[in-house]
RNA sequence: GGCGCGUUCGUUCAGCGGUUAGGACGCCGGCCUCUCACGCCGGUAACAGGGGUUCGAGUCCCCUACGCGCUACCA
C-alpha cells in the first residue's frame, strides 16, 4: 500500500467523551497517538467530545485525564493545557460548527430537514419490516425552494443533513485497513446539526480535525462507518482530509466487545490492583503486532523506538487479563529497589499501615522477599501482609510429620540462645545443623517449620521469611505452634 | 435485515506462491529446589469450510459460515 513511510512533523489527537471511565481500548488509542507523535515529531491534542450533554458524567473528564497522566501520556495542546486552537472542548465551539454547516448548505453539501422524530421512526420501522436499508428517505432533500421557504418562515424545528451523493464510490485509504470502499447508494444522509443547533459527532469531529490542523486521525474501528461521511464533508468544503488509521477493536476473552465490566476493563480498576503503567502500555502496544523484542525498554519513551502503525494487523485483538498479569509480573520482578518501594507506598499505607514508620532499607528488604512471586503491587503487599500476620498454623498437618514436635523443640533451642546472626544464610545453616542432628532433611525438615511460622506449605524461602519477621517473632510462632499441637493432643 | 471490517496453535504475532507452517505467553513433562514462584531444557497444539486461478496456495480471486462494528437529533 501507499503508506510505507509516514512522515512528520504531524498533528494527532485523542478525543474522548466524558461519559465514563477510561477503558483499555481508549487508553490504547491514546497511546498510539502519543507514540506516533513521539516517533515522528509534532503535537498531540486532547480534545473533549462533549456535545452530548445528556450522557455526560460529572468528573469523568478529570478522571480520564488523571488516568492518561498515570500512564505517562502528555499533551501539547488540550482542554486543560490550552493552545493556539482553543477552546478544546466541543461544547464551547458550537459557533464554529454552525459556520461550517452554513457553508456546507451553500455549497449543496447539506440540507435542512424538517421531518419529525415520529416520521423518522416510521421510516425506520418500515425499512426494517421490508428488509430495506434503514436510511433516511430523502424527503426534505427533494423539497422545492418554495416549500423550504415556507417551512423556514414557520420556524419549525429542523436538523441539517449531509447530502450524500447518489452514485459514485467513496474510497478511504486507511493505514491499517488499507483500502475500504463504500458504495454511495448505501450511504445515508446523516444528521450533522441537531434541531437545537448543536453538532453531532460526525460534523464536530471533521470540523475540528480540519481547524486544528490534524494530519492523522487515529481512532477505534467503531468510527469506520462514519469515515465516508467525514471524507465527504472535507470534499464539499474543499478541505484536505487527514490520513486515516482505524485501530481494530479490543475484544474480551469471550470474543465480545471489551466492556468496562470485563476483568481489567477500566484503567481505574487496574490502578486499584497495582498494575504498573509500563506493563500495561507495553501490553497494549504489543496487541496486534506481536511480542516486542526482550531488549526493548519498558518506559513509554522507549516504546516509541520501533513504533510504526503499519506493523499492526487489521484483525481484532483479544485483551486478556492473564496475559497482562504475566507481563506485569515480569516487570515487577525487574523493578529496581527504589522504585519498588515508591510504587508500593499507597498499598502499604492501605494494607500494612504499621510500615509507615519503617526505614526505607527495611521496606526494601521486606518487599524483596515477596517481589519475585507477585503479579502486581497489591498482590505483593498482600503477600507480605500474609507473612507478617499469618493465619493460625495448620495444626492437623502434624500427623504428616511425626517428628515435628522434636524438631520444633530442637529449633527453638538451636536458635534461642545460640549466637546465630539473624540473617538468612546463618539461619539456613542453623536449620540444617539441627536437621542433621535429628536425622531430618528436605521436606521433613523444612515443611513443619514453614507450617508453624506461616500456616501454609508454600511461599518464599524459609530463611528469608525468618529474617523478615525477626528472631523473637520467629520463636514465638514456633512455640505457639508447638503449644497448639500439644493442646490438641490433650483433647 | 443493510453496510463495513475481520478469520494461522487456547492466546498473541511470523509467514507476503514452493517452509518439516516459526516465535512468545499458556498448558504438560524434566532440571534446579524445603515448598511456591523464578530460571533453564523439552513437548503439546493452528492455516474456518467450499469452489476456482496456478506445475504448485496459509499466501491471489469468488462464495458460504462465523465473529465484531455501525445502522440514534450517541460517541
Amino acid at each position: 500500500m501507499t503508506f510505507t513511510t509516514l512522515e512528520g512533523p504531524i498533528r494527532v489527537r485523542f478525543a474522548p467523551s466524558p461519559t465514563g471511565e477510561l477503558h483499555a481500548g481508549g487508553l490504547r488509542t491514546a497511546l498510539f497517538n502519543y507514540l506516533l507523535k513521539r516517533s515522528l515529531g509534532g503535537q498531540l491534542i486532547l480534545r473533549l467530545e462533549d456535545t452530548d450533554l445528556e450522557r455526560e458524567i460529572p468528573g469523568a473528564a478529570e478522571r480520564i485525564m488523571d488516568d492518561l497522566t498515570w500512564s505517562g501520556i502528555s499533551f501539547e495542546e488540550g482542554a486543560s493545557e490550552g493552545g493556539p486552537y482553543a477552546p478544546y472542548s466541543q461544547s464551547e465551539r458550537t459557533g464554529l460548527y454552525q459556520e461550517a454547516v452554513a457553508e456546507l448548505i451553500e455549497r449543496g453539501g447539506a440540507y435542512r430537514c424538517w421531518c419529525t422524530p415520529q416520521r423518522l421512526d416510521e421510516i425506520r420501522n418500515r425499512a426494517r419490516r421490508e428488509g430495506a436499508p434503514p436510511r433516511y428517505d430523502g424527503h426534505c432533500r427533494r423539497l422545492t425552494p418554495d416549500e423550504r421557504e415556507q417551512l423556514i418562515k414557520q420556524s419549525r424545528p429542523s436538523v441539517v443533513r449531509l447530502a450524500s451523493p447518489e452514485t459514485d464510490t467513496i474510497v478511504i485509504k486507511d493505514i491499517i485497513k488499507e483500502r475500504i470502499s463504500f458504495r454511495s447508494r448505501h450511504l445515508d444522509d446523516p444528521i450533522l446539526q441537531r434541531s437545537d443547533g448543536r453538532p453531532t459527532a460526525i460534523l464536530a469531529g471533521a470540523v475540528d480535525d480540519h481547524l486544528m490542523q490534524v494530519t492523522y486521525v487515529i481512532r477505534g474501528e467503531e468510527w469506520l462507518p462514519s469515515t465516508p461521511y467525514q471524507e465527504l464533508i472535507y470534499r464539499f468544503l474543499n478541505w484536505k482530509p487527514p490520513h486515516w488509521a482505524h485501530l481494530p477493536l479490543l475484544l474480551n476473552e469471550q470474543r465480545g466487545k471489551l466492556a468496562k465490566r470485563d476483568p481489567g476493563g477500566t484503567i481505574a480498576e487496574l490502578r486499584r490492583d497495582g498494575f504498573l503503567p509500563e506493563a500495561l502500555n507495553r501490553y497494549l502496544v504489543s496487541l496486534g503486532r506481536g511480542n516486542l523484542p526482550p531488549e526493548q525498554g519498558w518506559d513509554i519513551e522507549s516504546l516509541t523506538d520501533n513504533f510504526t502503525l503499519t506493523d499492526y494487523r487489521a484483525g481484532d485483538a483479544i485483551y486478556s487479563l492473564t496475559a497482562l498479569r504475566s507481563e506485569n509480573a515480569r516487570l515487577l520482578r525487574q523493578l529496581p529497589e527504589t522504585k519498588l518501594v515508591a510504587r508500593s507506598r499507597p498499598f502499604l499505607a492501605e494494607i500494612l499501615p504499621e510500615t509507615s514508620s519503617w526505614e526505607e532499607a527495611r521496606l526494601v528488604a521486606s518487599l524483596s522477599v515477596v517481589q519475585g512471586e507477585s503479579v502486581h503491587l497489591r498482590d505483593m503487599v498482600e503477600r507480605l501482609a500474609g507473612l507478617l500476620h499469618p493465619p493460625e498454623a495448620a495444626a492437623h498437618l502434624r500427623r504428616e510429620f511425626p517428628t515435628a514436635d522434636r524438631l520444633l523443640q530442637a529449633i527453638m533451642e538451636e536458635l534461642h540462645d545460640q549466637p546465630v546472626t539473624w540473617e538468612a544464610d546463618a539461619i539456613k545453616t542453623a536449620i540444617n545443623r539441627t536437621g542433621k542432628a535429628l536425622g531430618l532433611s528436605g521436606r521433613n525438615l523444612f515443611a513443619p517449620i514453614r507450617l508453624a511460622i506461616t500456616g501454609t506449605d508454600h511461599g518464599p524461602e524459609l530463611p528469608r521469611i525468618a529474617e523478615l519477621i525477626g528472631r523473637s517473632e520467629f520463636l514465638r510462632r514456633i512455640e505457639a505452634a508447638a503449644a497448639g499441637w500439644k493442646a490438641e493432643e490433650n483433647l
